[in-house]
RNA sequence: GCCCCAGUGGCUCAAUGGAUAGAGCGAGGCACUCCUAACGCCUAGACUGGGGGUUCGAUUCCCUCCUGGGGCACCA
C-alpha cells in the first residue's frame, strides 16, 4: 500500500550507497514493531557487514552510523511525519492522519475485493478432497476439505483463477465389498435420512461379516468379477448407490459452504491409465516383469541415474494386469492438463502419507516426456488423529463421524445464542448456531501449519473460546452492531484532524497490511498466515471497541470512527470470507 | 537400512535470518449503572530437545545425536 513511500526512501538510500561508494543491497522492508507510531523500517546490517570487505569490524555501529547518515539525508524530504535512526534501523513513520484516511477510503472503495490481487489471467487447478464413495465421512477427511477450499479461496483473492476440482474414490475393493452386502443383505433398502452415515454402516457391516466368516470372501471375488465384466445388475446397483454417496457428501460439502468446478471420478481412468503403462512399455521407461509373476514397474531411480535411492520403483500395473491408483494416477493428472492445458499449476491436497506416491507419479510423467509434468505439485498436511495418536479409520471403527460433530458444535452454538439473544427468531438463532458451529470445527484446522498432526477431542474441538472462530465473529458483530446504530449511514471523509489513539492506529495497521498478507499466503499456500491475521484484527477491533467510544463523542472523531469501523468490519469480513466462515449478523 | 516431518511456558500453537521469542487455554487476581461479558485488564510461567557450526546477528540455515510420528514393489 506504501509502495510510492518506499521507493522515495530506496533511492534515497541508493543515492548515498553511491555516494560512499558502498555496495548496493536490497531494500527489506518491515514493520516497525509497534510503539505508538505508524510507519516502516528497514536495517543497515547487511549493508555495514558488506561495507567492511574481507576485514572485520563492529557491524552493529557501522550500521547504526549509516543509519543516521540516511536518517540525516532524508531529513529534508517532505511527506513523512518523522524519520530516525535508532539501533541500525532506519524508521520511517508517516502521517498517521493523512495515511489512516488514505486506508479507510480504499477499504470503503474496494469493499469485498479490498485485500484481493489484480487479476493475474493466470489459471491453476486445486483437487482437494476426494472422498470415498460407499463409506463415511469422518473428522479425519475435514482437512484436505478445509485446507483444499481455503487454498483455493487464497489464490482467487490473490488474483488467480482456480479450477476446483474433486476425485472421489468410487470404485475398488471397499465399493465391491459395500454391493456384495447391499445385495445379499439389503437389497431394495434406500436411505431416507443421514445418507452418508447409512453408507458408512453398510461397509462397516461388510468388513465386519467378512471378518466373522472368511467364506465370504469368494463372494466378494464373484462380485468383483461380475463388475469387471460389466454385468448390468453390478452396475446398475453401482450407479444407483454411488449416486446416493454422492448426494450424501454434495448435502455435507453445501453446509460445508464448500463447492467443487469439476469432478473426476477414480473409475474413469482405469482404462487411459493403462494407455499410459502400454506407452511406458514401448518407450522403454517401464519394465514388465510379468514372465516371472511380477508387476510391471518403473525403476525411477535407475532411469534418472540417481546414486542414492529416492524415487524408488513404481508398481504402474498389478501382475495380474489390473489397474491400480498408480496406474490411475497417472492419467488422472494427464487429463487434468488435457481438459486445462493452461494451466500453471496442478495442486493435489492429499495427506502427507502420499509424498513418495505422488513425486514417483510426477517423475514418471516427466520421464514421459509431458512438459506439464514439473506443475504438479503435492500439498501435504498431515493427519487428523485421536488422542493415544489412533489413527482414525472407518474400518477400525475408530472415527469421529462429520454429521455427529457437526450437529454436536451446532447444538452448543444454539445454547450460547439462545442465552444471549432470546429475543431472536428461533430461525435467525439456528442460523447463527450454524455459522459459529461450522466456523468453530473449521478454525483449528485451518489456524496450523499443515505439517502438524491434529489431534481431535471434543472437548477442544467444542470450545469456542481464545483463538477461535468465533471470536473474530463476534468482533464481526460488534462492529456490525456499532454501524447498525449509526443507521447504517458511513459518514462522508472529513478533512479535518484529531490525534489518533494507538488503538486505531493499531487496528488501521492491521488493515492495511491486508493485501500483502493475502499474496504471501497465496506464494506460501499458507491458510495459516489468514487466519492469523483475521485473528489479529479481530483483538485490534476488540481492543478499539472497549477503549474508543463511537457514537458517544464529537466530532469529527465521531465520523472519522463510524468509518473506521466500517472499514474493520470489510477487512474481518474479508478474512473471514477468505476462510470460507460465514459472519454472523448478531451473536 | 534409507527417506520425509515434528520437537518453543503445565497444555495447544505463532514468530519474511533481525529490535525485549508472541498469543490462547489452564492457574492466581481485577473488572458488568458506559455502542452485547462469546469482551477487557493485571500477575506468574521459556537456557526455543542436546551438542557443534555458518553469520555482525539463528526459533529460523548447515552437520550430528536424542525423542516422537510417517513412508519405502503390486493398499489407497
Amino acid at each position: 500500500m506504501f509502495e510510492a513511500e518506499q521507493k522515495i526512501i530506496e533511492s534515497a538510500i541508493l543515492d548515498y550507497c553511491t555516494d560512499k561508494d558502498l555496495p548496493i543491497v536490497e531494500t527489506k522492508w518491515a514493520w516497525i514493531p509497534f510503539n505508538g507510531q505508524w510507519g516502516i523500517s528497514t536495517s543497515f546490517f547487511q549493508l555495514a557487514a558488506r561495507s567492511f570487505g574481507q576485514t572485520r569490524g563492529n557491524v552493529p555501529q557501522r550500521a547504526n552510523e549509516i543509519a543516521l547518515e540516511v536518517a540525516g539525508r532524508l531529513s529534508g524530504i517532505e511527506g513523512f511525519e518523522k524519520i530516525e535512526a535508532v539501533n541500525g534501523y532506519l524508521n520511517v513513520y508517516f502521517f498517521t492522519a493523512d495515511y489512516s484516511r488514505r486506508v479507510i477510503r480504499q477499504v470503503l472503495e474496494e469493499s469485498e475485493k479490498y485485500g484481493h490481487g489484480q487479476r493475474l489471467n493466470q489459471r491453476l487447478m486445486v483437487e482437494f478432497s476426494h472422498p470415498n464413495t460407499h463409506k463415511a465421512f469422518h473428522v479425519g477427511h475435514l482437512r484436505s476439505a478445509f485446507l483444499g477450499d481455503v487454498v483455493a479461496r487464497i489464490l482467487d483473492a490473490a488474483g488467480y483463477d482456480v479450477i476446483r476440482a474433486n476425485y472421489p474414490g468410487d470404485i475398488g475393493l471397499h465399493v465391491i465389498k459395500w454391493l456384495w452386502n447391499y445385495l445379499k443383505f439389503h437389497k431394495g433398502e434406500k436411505p431416507d435420512k443421514d445418507i452418508t452415515r447409512w453408507m458408512g454402516a453398510i461397509y462397516a457391516e461388510a468388513v465386519k461379516r467378512l471378518d466373522q466368516e472368511p467364506a465370504y470372501e469368494e463372494e466378494i471375488r464373484e462380485i468383483y468379477a461380475r463388475w469387471d465384466r460389466r454385468d448390468p445388475e453390478v452396475v446398475q446397483c453401482w450407479e444407483e448407490t454411488r449416486q446416493w454417496s454422492l448426494d450424501g457428501f454434495n448435502e455435507m460439502y453445501n453446509l460445508l459452504d464448500i463447492r467443487f468446478d469439476r469432478y473426476y471420478f477414480n473409475s474413469m481412468f482405469e482404462k487411459p491409465g493403462k494407455e499410459i503403462v502400454s506407452e511406458l512399455l514401448e518407450k522403454g521407461i517401464a519394465e514388465d516383469e510379468g514372465e516371472s509373476g511380477g508387476a510391471v514397474i518403473v525403476k525411477i531411480d535407475e532411469k534418472l541415474e540417481l546414486e542414492e535411492e529416492k524415487y524408488r520403483v513404481m508398481v504402474v500395473l498389478r501382475s495380474d494386469g489390473t489397474a491400480l491408483y498408480a496406474t490411475e494416477d497417472l492419467a488422472l493428472a494427464r487429463q487434468k492438463f488435457l481438459d486445462y492445458p493452461d494451466l500453471v499449476k496442478s495442486y493435489y491436497v492429499v495427506d502427507v502419507r502420499q509424498s513418495l506416491h505422488f513425486q514417483q507419479v510426477f517423475k514418471t510423467l516427466e520421464l514421459l516426456g509431458y512438459e506439464w509434468a514439473p506443475r504438479c505439485q503435492h500439498l501435504p498436511y498431515e493427519l487428523v488423529n485421536l488422542p493415544g495418536n489412533v489413527v482414525m479409520a472407518s474400518r477400525e471403527g475408530t472415527v469421529v463421524l462429520l454429521e455427529d460433530l457437526i450437529r454436536e458444535a451446532t447444538a452448543r452454538a444454539l445454547a450460547v445464542v439462545k442465552e444471549k439473544n432470546r429475543e431472536l427468531a428461533e430461525e435467525n438463532q439456528l442460523e447463527i448456531a450454524k455459522a459459529v458451529g461450522i466456523g468453530a470445527i473449521k478454525f483449528p484446522m485451518l489456524s496450523r501449519e499443515s505439517n502438524k498432526v491434529v489431534t481431535f477431542d471434543w472437548e477442544s474441538a467444542l470450545d469456542f473460546n481464545g483463538q477461535a472462530a468465533p471470536y473474530i465473529q463476534y468482533a464481526y458483530v460488534r462492529a456490525n452492531s456499532i454501524l447498525r446504530k449509526a443507521q447504517n449511514v458511513i459518514p462522508a471523509e472529513l478533512a479535518a484532524d484529531y490525534e489518533l489513539t494507538k488503538q486505531e492506529i493499531t487496528l488501521i495497521d492491521l488493515i492495511a497490511r491486508m493485501p500483502e498478507e493475502i499474496q504471501k499466503a497465496a506464494r506460501d499456500l499458507k491458510t495459516l498466515i489468514i487466519t492469523n491475521q483475521a485473528y489479529e484484527l479481530a483483538r485490534a477491533f476488540n481492543d478499539f471497541y472497549t477503549q474508543c467510544p463511537v457514537l458517544g463523542v464529537e466530532e469529527p472523531q465521531r465520523s472519522t470512527r463510524i468509518r473506521l469501523v466500517a472499514a474493520a468490519r470489510q477487512a474481518i469480513a474479508n478474512s473471514l470470507a477468505i476462510l470460507g466462515i460465514t459472519a454472523p449478523q448478531a451473536m
